[in-house]
DNA sequence: ACGTTTCACTTCACCGTTTAAGTCAATCTA
DNA sequence: TAGATTGACTTAAACGGTGAAGTGAAACGT
Protein backbone atom coordinates (compact mmCIF):
# COMPACT_ATOMS: atom_id res chain seq x y z
CA UNK A 1 0.00 0.00 0.00
CA UNK A 2 2.70 2.61 0.86
CA UNK A 3 5.05 0.37 -1.12
CA UNK A 4 6.47 2.20 -4.42
CA UNK A 5 3.20 1.51 -6.48
CA UNK A 6 3.57 -0.09 -9.90
CA UNK A 7 2.76 2.27 -12.36
CA UNK A 8 1.28 2.52 -15.45
CA UNK A 9 3.05 2.84 -18.44
CA UNK A 10 2.25 5.05 -21.60
CA UNK A 11 0.03 2.04 -23.49
CA UNK A 12 -1.44 0.86 -19.82
CA UNK A 13 -2.31 4.50 -19.69
CA UNK A 14 -4.27 4.80 -23.27
CA UNK A 15 -6.02 1.50 -22.21
CA UNK A 16 -7.15 2.57 -18.79
CA UNK A 17 -8.43 6.15 -20.58
CA UNK A 18 -10.52 4.07 -23.17
CA UNK A 19 -11.65 2.04 -20.75
CA UNK A 20 -13.00 4.59 -18.45
CA UNK A 21 -14.40 6.56 -21.06
CA UNK A 22 -16.53 3.50 -21.92
CA UNK A 23 -17.55 3.22 -18.39
CA UNK A 24 -18.72 6.55 -18.25
CA UNK A 25 -20.42 6.93 -21.77
CA UNK A 26 -22.13 3.58 -23.26
CA UNK A 27 -24.12 3.50 -19.64
CA UNK A 28 -25.43 7.04 -20.21
CA UNK A 29 -25.69 6.24 -24.04
CA UNK A 30 -27.92 2.98 -23.77
CA UNK A 31 -30.00 4.88 -21.03
CA UNK A 32 -30.57 7.98 -23.63
CA UNK A 33 -31.96 5.77 -26.17
CA UNK A 34 -34.39 4.00 -23.55
CA UNK A 35 -35.07 6.67 -22.35
CA UNK A 36 -36.02 8.46 -25.14
CA UNK A 37 -38.02 5.71 -27.22
CA UNK A 38 -39.64 4.14 -23.93
CA UNK A 39 -39.30 6.60 -20.91
CA UNK A 40 -37.48 3.72 -19.07
CA UNK A 41 -34.28 3.60 -17.24
CA UNK A 42 -31.78 0.98 -18.42
CA UNK A 43 -32.50 -0.79 -14.76
CA UNK A 44 -35.85 -0.62 -15.25
CA UNK A 45 -35.63 -2.06 -18.94
CA UNK A 46 -33.49 -4.99 -16.95
CA UNK A 47 -35.99 -5.37 -14.97
CA UNK A 48 -38.90 -6.41 -17.41
CA UNK A 49 -36.31 -8.32 -19.55
CA UNK A 50 -35.42 -10.24 -16.61
CA UNK A 51 -39.07 -11.25 -15.66
CA UNK A 52 -40.18 -11.54 -19.56
CA UNK A 53 -37.34 -14.35 -19.49
CA UNK A 54 -38.51 -16.44 -16.32
CA UNK A 55 -40.61 -19.11 -16.14
CA UNK A 56 -44.21 -17.84 -15.21
CA UNK A 57 -42.76 -13.96 -16.08
CA UNK A 58 -42.52 -14.30 -12.04
CA UNK A 59 -39.09 -13.71 -9.95
CA UNK A 60 -38.36 -13.47 -6.49
CA UNK A 61 -37.19 -9.77 -5.77
CA UNK A 62 -33.67 -11.20 -3.96
CA UNK A 63 -33.47 -13.20 -7.60
CA UNK A 64 -34.16 -10.20 -10.00
CA UNK A 65 -31.93 -7.90 -7.96
CA UNK A 66 -28.32 -10.17 -9.04
CA UNK A 67 -30.32 -10.18 -12.48
CA UNK A 68 -31.03 -6.92 -13.01
CA UNK A 69 -27.40 -5.84 -10.91
CA UNK A 70 -29.38 -3.62 -8.53
CA UNK A 71 -28.97 -3.37 -4.98
CA UNK A 72 -32.39 -4.65 -3.03
CA UNK A 73 -33.69 -1.01 -2.13
CA UNK A 74 -33.11 0.46 -5.33
CA UNK A 75 -34.89 -2.38 -6.93
CA UNK A 76 -37.99 -1.79 -4.41
CA UNK A 77 -38.39 1.54 -5.73
CA UNK A 78 -38.07 1.08 -9.00
CA UNK A 79 -40.40 -2.64 -9.02
CA UNK A 80 -42.54 0.39 -6.83
CA UNK A 81 -42.51 2.15 -10.11
CA UNK A 82 -43.21 -0.27 -12.59
CA UNK A 83 -46.12 -1.01 -10.71
CA UNK A 84 -47.74 2.55 -10.76
CA UNK A 85 -47.27 1.77 -14.53
CA UNK A 86 -49.15 -1.47 -14.67
CA UNK A 87 -46.05 -2.91 -15.96
CA UNK A 88 -45.55 -5.32 -12.73
CA UNK A 89 -47.00 -6.62 -9.90
CA UNK A 90 -45.72 -7.86 -6.41
CA UNK A 91 -47.69 -10.37 -4.00
CA UNK A 92 -46.44 -12.41 -1.17
CA UNK A 93 -44.75 -16.07 -1.83
CA UNK A 94 -47.25 -18.44 -1.09
CA UNK A 95 -44.92 -21.11 -0.17
CA UNK A 96 -43.06 -18.86 2.06
CA UNK A 97 -44.37 -15.46 2.79
CA UNK A 98 -40.78 -13.90 3.59
CA UNK A 99 -40.41 -13.65 0.08
CA UNK A 100 -41.85 -10.89 -2.70
CA UNK A 101 -42.82 -12.12 -6.41
CA UNK A 102 -42.34 -9.96 -8.73
CA UNK A 103 -44.84 -10.69 -11.69
CA UNK A 104 -44.78 -9.21 -15.45
CA UNK A 105 -48.39 -8.10 -15.95
CA UNK A 106 -49.87 -8.51 -19.99
CA UNK A 107 -49.44 -5.31 -19.94
CA UNK A 108 -45.37 -5.06 -19.06
CA UNK A 109 -44.94 -7.91 -21.52
CA UNK A 110 -46.31 -5.39 -24.21
CA UNK A 111 -44.36 -3.24 -23.16
CA UNK A 112 -40.81 -5.28 -23.67
CA UNK A 113 -42.22 -6.66 -26.93
CA UNK A 114 -42.31 -3.11 -27.84
CA UNK A 115 -39.04 -2.08 -26.30
CA UNK A 116 -36.61 -4.44 -27.32
CA UNK A 117 -35.97 -4.52 -30.81
CA UNK A 118 -35.19 -0.67 -30.37
CA UNK A 119 -32.78 -1.22 -27.44
CA UNK A 120 -31.07 -4.25 -29.47
CA UNK A 121 -30.97 -2.33 -32.38
CA UNK A 122 -29.08 0.74 -30.26
CA UNK A 123 -26.80 -2.72 -28.98
CA UNK A 124 -25.82 -3.46 -32.05
CA UNK A 125 -25.04 0.19 -33.21
CA UNK A 126 -23.13 1.43 -30.46
CA UNK A 127 -21.21 -2.58 -29.93
CA UNK A 128 -21.51 -4.99 -32.58
CA UNK A 129 -21.54 -2.95 -35.34
CA UNK A 130 -18.11 -1.37 -35.21
CA UNK A 131 -16.22 -4.63 -34.16
CA UNK A 132 -14.71 -6.65 -36.24
CA UNK A 133 -15.88 -10.73 -36.39
CA UNK A 134 -12.70 -11.69 -34.34
CA UNK A 135 -13.34 -8.78 -31.21
CA UNK A 136 -17.18 -9.38 -29.85
CA UNK A 137 -15.07 -12.90 -28.50
CA UNK A 138 -12.30 -10.94 -26.99
CA UNK A 139 -14.34 -8.72 -24.94
CA UNK A 140 -16.29 -11.72 -23.40
CA UNK A 141 -12.95 -13.27 -22.21
CA UNK A 142 -11.62 -10.00 -20.86
CA UNK A 143 -14.40 -9.26 -19.08
CA UNK A 144 -15.04 -12.55 -17.44
CA UNK A 145 -11.45 -12.37 -16.49
CA UNK A 146 -12.45 -8.52 -15.18
CA UNK A 147 -15.29 -9.95 -13.46
CA UNK A 148 -13.74 -12.87 -11.64
CA UNK A 149 -11.30 -10.15 -10.28
CA UNK A 150 -14.09 -7.44 -9.14
CA UNK A 151 -15.90 -10.62 -7.44
CA UNK A 152 -13.84 -13.80 -6.94
CA UNK A 153 -17.27 -15.19 -5.78
CA UNK A 154 -20.04 -14.02 -8.01
CA UNK A 155 -22.13 -16.04 -10.44
CA UNK A 156 -20.34 -16.22 -13.96
CA UNK A 157 -22.51 -14.30 -15.62
CA UNK A 158 -24.52 -15.68 -18.10
CA UNK A 159 -25.54 -18.64 -15.95
CA UNK A 160 -28.60 -18.64 -15.80
CA UNK A 161 -30.94 -19.29 -12.43
CA UNK A 162 -33.44 -21.19 -14.16
CA UNK B 1 -36.80 0.68 -36.34
CA UNK B 2 -40.87 -1.10 -37.25
CA UNK B 3 -38.62 -3.34 -38.74
CA UNK B 4 -37.95 -7.16 -37.85
CA UNK B 5 -34.60 -5.95 -35.39
CA UNK B 6 -31.50 -8.71 -36.58
CA UNK B 7 -31.43 -10.73 -32.86
CA UNK B 8 -28.36 -11.42 -31.07
CA UNK B 9 -26.93 -14.66 -31.23
CA UNK B 10 -26.43 -16.42 -28.17
CA UNK B 11 -22.58 -15.89 -28.72
CA UNK B 12 -23.54 -12.31 -28.48
CA UNK B 13 -26.15 -12.37 -26.03
CA UNK B 14 -23.39 -13.71 -23.75
CA UNK B 15 -20.62 -11.03 -24.49
CA UNK B 16 -23.24 -8.48 -24.16
CA UNK B 17 -24.50 -9.78 -20.86
CA UNK B 18 -20.70 -9.62 -19.54
CA UNK B 19 -19.96 -6.81 -20.82
CA UNK B 20 -23.27 -5.02 -18.88
CA UNK B 21 -22.10 -6.90 -15.78
CA UNK B 22 -18.94 -4.83 -16.58
CA UNK B 23 -20.23 -1.40 -17.22
CA UNK B 24 -22.41 -2.21 -13.96
CA UNK B 25 -19.79 -3.70 -11.20
CA UNK B 26 -15.95 -2.07 -12.28
CA UNK B 27 -17.84 1.33 -11.49
CA UNK B 28 -19.16 0.59 -8.40
CA UNK B 29 -15.54 -1.43 -7.27
CA UNK B 30 -13.75 1.33 -8.12
CA UNK B 31 -15.53 4.18 -6.36
CA UNK B 32 -15.78 1.37 -3.37
CA UNK B 33 -12.19 1.59 -2.93
CA UNK B 34 -11.67 5.20 -3.54
CA UNK B 35 -14.62 6.17 -0.96
CA UNK B 36 -13.31 3.62 1.20
CA UNK B 37 -9.19 4.55 1.29
CA UNK B 38 -9.49 8.56 0.59
CA UNK B 39 -12.97 9.65 0.71
CA UNK B 40 -13.37 10.12 -3.06
CA UNK B 41 -15.73 9.82 -5.33
CA UNK B 42 -14.47 8.44 -8.92
CA UNK B 43 -15.45 11.25 -10.57
CA UNK B 44 -13.88 13.49 -7.54
CA UNK B 45 -11.00 11.29 -8.05
CA UNK B 46 -10.85 12.62 -12.03
CA UNK B 47 -11.06 15.34 -11.31
CA UNK B 48 -8.00 16.07 -9.12
CA UNK B 49 -6.33 14.00 -11.37
CA UNK B 50 -6.88 15.65 -14.25
CA UNK B 51 -6.03 19.29 -12.66
CA UNK B 52 -2.58 17.65 -11.59
CA UNK B 53 -2.11 16.92 -15.00
CA UNK B 54 -3.06 20.20 -16.50
CA UNK B 55 -0.28 22.93 -16.52
CA UNK B 56 -0.25 25.09 -13.72
CA UNK B 57 -2.51 22.83 -12.42
CA UNK B 58 -5.50 25.03 -13.59
CA UNK B 59 -8.49 24.29 -16.09
CA UNK B 60 -11.35 26.04 -16.99
CA UNK B 61 -14.53 24.21 -15.62
CA UNK B 62 -16.19 23.15 -19.44
CA UNK B 63 -12.35 21.87 -19.95
CA UNK B 64 -12.42 19.96 -17.07
CA UNK B 65 -15.92 18.33 -17.45
CA UNK B 66 -15.15 17.02 -20.70
CA UNK B 67 -12.07 15.20 -18.86
CA UNK B 68 -13.70 14.14 -15.94
CA UNK B 69 -16.17 12.67 -18.15
CA UNK B 70 -19.44 14.68 -16.66
CA UNK B 71 -21.84 17.23 -17.12
CA UNK B 72 -21.28 20.89 -16.41
CA UNK B 73 -23.68 21.28 -13.57
CA UNK B 74 -22.40 17.77 -11.52
CA UNK B 75 -19.12 19.63 -12.01
CA UNK B 76 -20.27 22.58 -10.35
CA UNK B 77 -21.58 20.89 -7.40
CA UNK B 78 -18.55 18.38 -7.30
CA UNK B 79 -15.88 21.31 -7.44
CA UNK B 80 -17.67 22.75 -4.73
CA UNK B 81 -17.51 20.22 -2.42
CA UNK B 82 -13.77 19.71 -3.21
CA UNK B 83 -13.73 23.64 -2.71
CA UNK B 84 -14.95 23.72 0.80
CA UNK B 85 -12.69 20.88 1.74
CA UNK B 86 -9.60 23.03 0.21
CA UNK B 87 -8.61 21.03 -2.60
CA UNK B 88 -9.30 23.45 -4.72
CA UNK B 89 -10.25 26.81 -5.71
CA UNK B 90 -11.82 29.02 -8.20
CA UNK B 91 -11.31 31.72 -9.78
CA UNK B 92 -12.59 33.63 -12.90
CA UNK B 93 -10.40 33.68 -15.69
CA UNK B 94 -8.39 37.11 -15.91
CA UNK B 95 -8.56 37.06 -19.68
CA UNK B 96 -11.72 36.50 -19.93
CA UNK B 97 -14.20 36.74 -16.93
CA UNK B 98 -16.70 34.29 -18.84
CA UNK B 99 -14.32 31.20 -18.14
CA UNK B 100 -13.79 30.11 -14.28
CA UNK B 101 -10.52 28.43 -13.63
CA UNK B 102 -10.53 25.69 -11.45
CA UNK B 103 -7.11 25.50 -9.48
CA UNK B 104 -5.33 22.90 -7.56
CA UNK B 105 -4.14 23.53 -4.54
CA UNK B 106 -0.92 22.53 -2.84
CA UNK B 107 -3.22 20.28 -0.45
CA UNK B 108 -5.32 19.01 -3.37
CA UNK B 109 -1.83 17.94 -4.85
CA UNK B 110 -0.88 16.16 -1.84
CA UNK B 111 -3.93 14.26 -1.76
CA UNK B 112 -3.73 12.95 -5.10
CA UNK B 113 -0.48 11.96 -4.57
CA UNK B 114 -1.66 10.48 -1.52
CA UNK B 115 -4.40 8.81 -3.30
CA UNK B 116 -3.18 6.97 -6.67
CA UNK B 117 -0.81 5.06 -5.37
CA UNK B 118 -3.83 2.87 -3.73
CA UNK B 119 -6.05 3.83 -6.87
CA UNK B 120 -3.77 2.67 -9.49
CA UNK B 121 -3.12 -0.69 -7.57
CA UNK B 122 -6.68 -1.07 -7.77
CA UNK B 123 -6.83 -0.87 -11.18
CA UNK B 124 -3.91 -3.24 -11.73
CA UNK B 125 -6.01 -6.10 -9.44
CA UNK B 126 -8.89 -5.47 -10.79
CA UNK B 127 -8.52 -4.97 -15.05
CA UNK B 128 -4.43 -5.41 -16.05
CA UNK B 129 -3.52 -8.32 -13.52
CA UNK B 130 -6.27 -10.58 -14.94
CA UNK B 131 -5.58 -10.32 -18.03
CA UNK B 132 -3.14 -11.69 -20.91
CA UNK B 133 -0.48 -9.75 -22.05
CA UNK B 134 -2.25 -9.40 -25.72
CA UNK B 135 -5.53 -8.47 -23.86
CA UNK B 136 -5.14 -4.74 -22.89
CA UNK B 137 -4.55 -4.17 -26.97
CA UNK B 138 -7.65 -5.72 -27.90
CA UNK B 139 -9.20 -3.90 -25.41
CA UNK B 140 -8.09 -0.47 -26.09
CA UNK B 141 -8.80 -1.39 -29.46
CA UNK B 142 -12.52 -2.36 -29.06
CA UNK B 143 -13.18 0.25 -26.56
CA UNK B 144 -11.88 2.90 -29.41
CA UNK B 145 -14.43 1.30 -32.09
CA UNK B 146 -17.18 1.75 -29.31
CA UNK B 147 -16.39 5.04 -28.40
CA UNK B 148 -16.43 6.01 -31.77
CA UNK B 149 -19.58 4.50 -32.25
CA UNK B 150 -21.07 6.71 -29.22
CA UNK B 151 -19.82 9.88 -30.24
CA UNK B 152 -18.77 10.27 -33.80
CA UNK B 153 -17.65 13.67 -33.36
CA UNK B 154 -16.20 13.29 -29.81
CA UNK B 155 -12.34 13.90 -29.61
CA UNK B 156 -10.45 10.60 -29.19
CA UNK B 157 -9.91 9.72 -25.50
CA UNK B 158 -5.87 9.99 -24.69
CA UNK B 159 -5.71 12.53 -26.96
CA UNK B 160 -4.54 15.63 -24.26
CA UNK B 161 -6.17 18.81 -24.78
CA UNK B 162 -2.87 20.46 -23.64
C1' DA C 1 -44.82 -23.68 22.68
C1' DC C 2 -42.53 -19.48 23.09
C1' DG C 3 -38.86 -16.22 22.53
C1' DT C 4 -35.00 -15.32 19.70
C1' DT C 5 -32.76 -15.09 15.53
C1' DT C 6 -32.54 -14.94 10.66
C1' DC C 7 -33.96 -13.41 6.44
C1' DA C 8 -36.30 -10.79 2.65
C1' DC C 9 -37.81 -7.12 1.81
C1' DT C 10 -39.58 -2.00 2.59
C1' DT C 11 -39.16 2.57 4.25
C1' DC C 12 -36.71 6.64 5.61
C1' DA C 13 -33.29 10.24 5.70
C1' DC C 14 -29.67 11.97 3.41
C1' DC C 15 -27.07 13.07 -0.59
C1' DG C 16 -25.70 13.47 -5.39
C1' DT C 17 -27.37 14.04 -10.18
C1' DT C 18 -30.22 15.89 -13.72
C1' DT C 19 -33.00 19.38 -16.00
C1' DA C 20 -34.35 23.90 -16.29
C1' DA C 21 -34.03 28.46 -15.01
C1' DG C 22 -31.01 32.29 -13.58
C1' DT C 23 -26.66 35.20 -13.70
C1' DC C 24 -23.21 37.63 -15.64
C1' DA C 25 -19.50 38.67 -18.88
C1' DA C 26 -18.33 39.39 -23.61
C1' DT C 27 -19.66 40.01 -28.25
C1' DC C 28 -22.37 41.15 -31.93
C1' DT C 29 -25.71 44.61 -34.26
C1' DA C 30 -27.95 48.56 -35.41
C1' DT D 1 -22.93 52.77 -27.57
C1' DA D 2 -27.22 50.76 -26.17
C1' DG D 3 -29.74 46.52 -26.68
C1' DA D 4 -29.94 41.86 -27.89
C1' DT D 5 -27.52 37.57 -28.16
C1' DT D 6 -24.27 34.07 -27.08
C1' DG D 7 -21.70 31.42 -24.01
C1' DA D 8 -20.01 29.66 -19.46
C1' DC D 9 -21.07 28.73 -15.64
C1' DT D 10 -24.23 28.53 -11.11
C1' DT D 11 -28.40 27.77 -8.65
C1' DA D 12 -32.87 25.51 -7.66
C1' DA D 13 -36.26 21.87 -7.73
C1' DA D 14 -37.38 17.24 -8.63
C1' DC D 15 -35.77 12.73 -8.79
C1' DG D 16 -33.33 8.53 -7.92
C1' DG D 17 -29.89 5.94 -5.18
C1' DT D 18 -27.46 4.51 -0.89
C1' DG D 19 -27.11 2.98 3.78
C1' DA D 20 -29.48 2.37 8.00
C1' DA D 21 -33.45 1.37 10.54
C1' DG D 22 -38.04 -0.90 10.51
C1' DT D 23 -41.41 -4.82 9.50
C1' DG D 24 -43.05 -9.14 9.38
C1' DA D 25 -42.67 -14.11 8.28
C1' DA D 26 -40.31 -18.46 9.02
C1' DA D 27 -36.87 -21.24 11.41
C1' DC D 28 -34.25 -22.31 15.39
C1' DG D 29 -33.28 -23.41 20.29
C1' DT D 30 -34.61 -24.82 24.66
Amino acid sequence: MTDEPRWLDSAEEQTWITLVAMLFRLPAALDAQLQRDAGLSHFEYLILASLSEAPERTLRMSVLALLSEGSLPRLSQAVGRLEKRGWVRRTPDPTDGRYTLAILTDDGFDKIVATAPGHVAEVRRLVFDPMTKAQPKQLREIGARVLRAVDPNGPRPGTHPF
